[in-house]
DNA sequence: CGTTTCCACAACCAATAGTTGACCACTTCC
DNA sequence: GGAAGTGGTCAACTATTGGTTGTGGAAACG
């Protein structure tokens, strides 16, 4: 369906006649009688009722579907809106939906629904980097783990409290709280924690420090397949932020066991470019100040390559 | 924007090569090329980095347009649905958005998202009842005049008690109800109650009945300027249903006096056609069984050509 | 009852979207 | 490191389409 016959099909709605609709869409009437005898042909059903030297009046069909070519329209603005050059939809990378910033951005758009917004994720930091550098994505967020650009600012928002992800026959699915050190000789399994990204690398030193082995050999089939496989499992366990209870679907029976002495913390960081003049930023990092964001006052573990959070 | 090249777009995201989406669509993998190219031809951004030998990746603006992109197909889908012939969407007509059963069907519509719902309004009641009759239109929302062709059912569904309504400085502002004999040499204005149709038949013998004057002359410039004139106007009443309050915008100082001893009400039946196989009809009927109607029990006032509300 | 209004149909033309075929860049495998 | 394979672009050609102008016909109006 091409929507210049959609726009077609709405101007004639709202004009009452091919004539007025041609020019007002810079057409002859001919072209406007020929592209609505198309989509009705497209659709197999008449659309409007010809009233002789009247106009024309919509059937039923024309009135069921009236309000959807609208709808076409309106998103199709919108999908033009998000690519377009200048000033564009807002768009934001929070490295994965089902994390920490994930849930931000969904609440922020919950809050701010005027706010066109685009999710983009981007698995490789310093592609990510990259964009909000050149200017293709607005904000991303990270770990921040190397020095960066100095045409960009960064900001710790949030400090992702870690928590071990048992099933209830796993021996320590009881435990009400559990320090890194005790899982020692147990098995952690993270498959799709890929080598080579900044979560690998967060891993790896948690790992190293606690004297634990993360597995993130086998293929990762997703989600669903890591929680079944937990939930089935006596010895397999894994390690989440504390987003997962928010987004992972009820009825997986999993215990969540929260860390601590020390509290492994993820700390994301939000960057941007600081002479972004994008309007709706600022209306983002207003609400992000407004909302109450989960700074850990714990005693916290990160790794050595990020800074100390700021009591 | 032709969907044709939305769809292309999505199935090129999803498989990840040219090659595949185009035997997935059945064209040539030239023809997907040109489809792309024109696509960010026509959006002014790039949507795919081409990797040699690779297929391609979406780049962050083919990332940000894809979940449109689909928006817009599932749009189409739905719009395609709402005209198909044999089995479309279920279509109801509640003659007016803004009266009881126009809420009765957003309600409904909350309710059962799932159901494909269009609402369509007709002014002409014989028009609707022979939509109905034909099929074209799955149920409408009257007040049962004349006897029905005997392949329709009807039942009455919702009575809608009448109430004025007043600006803060009418002379009637201050009462807490009001008899319609009370209402005798009040000026009430009804535009937009067109002659000829069933309202208008109504209103007749409601004015006949208590002896007033309803005043349709006039323009209607929609409720909005009604209310507006309503508000200001020291002599000016109207007469509406029970939905405003719920539907009309808060902001207007006005007061909706309740009209009692008799209680006038109009009573709206649903009519269907007996043997209409639309799966959707059955939990529309059961919706409407189930959430509590207005069914008034008071001392009840129907034209005489309406046939008495059962006990 | 002629005039006006407004849509449909026909003939024509230019632009477009599809096809096939040639080519090119990069990966993989022996 | 050369051959085979993969997966894209570009060019040439053709069928289809979407636009134009010109014309006709049906209902409404004075």
């Amino acid at each position: 369906m091409d929507l210049d016959l959609v726009r077609t099909f709405v101007s004639v709605a709202d004009l009452g006649q091919f004539q007025e609709a041609a020019t007002d869409l810079g057409v002859t009437q001919q072209a406007v009688s020929k592209r609505i005898a198309a989509l009705e042909r497209a659709l197999g059903v008449r659309l409007f009722v010809r009233v002789a030297a009247r106009g024309v009046r919509l059937t039923l069909d024309g009135q069921a579907f009236l309000p959807h070519a609208r709808e076409m329209l309106a998103v199709e603005e919108r999908a033009i809106a998000s690519v377009r050059p200048g000033h564009r939809a807002l768009r934001i990378d929070p490295v994965s939906r089902r994390i920490a910033p994930g849930l931000l951005l969904r609440d922020f758009h919950q809050a701010h629904p005027e706010v066109a917004l685009d999710v983009v994720t981007l698995l490789d930091a310093s592609a990510a980097v990259e964009a909000v550098q050149d200017g293709t994505l607005d904000a991303t967020f990270r770990a921040v783990r190397d020095k960066l650009p100095s045409d960009l600012n960064h900001v710790r928002i949030i400090d992702d409290e870690l928590q071990l992800l048992v099933g209830p026959t796993h021996p320590l699915a009881s435990a009400r709280r559990l320090s890194p050190s005790e899982l020692v000789g147990h098995r952690i399994w993270m498959p799709g924690n890929t080598p080579g990204t900044e979560w690998a690398a967060y891993y790896d030193e948690f790992a190293a420090a606690f004297d634990l082995t993360i597995d993130t050999i086998g293929p990762n089939f997703g989600t669903e397949a890591l929680l079944d496989a937990l939930a089935e499992s006596a010895d397999l366990a894994t390690i989440a932020g504390d987003a997962p209870r928010l987004i992972w679907p009820e009825h997986y029976d999993l215990r969540l066991i929260p860390l601590r002495d020390p509290t492994p913390v993820y700390p994301h960081s939000v960057i941007w470019r600081r002479d972004n003049p994008h309007p709706s930023l600022r209306v983002f990092f207003d609400y992000i100040a407004s909302v109450q964001v989960n700074r850990t006052d714990r005693d916290a573990w990160t790794p050595t390559w990020t800074k100390k959070p700021q009591r």
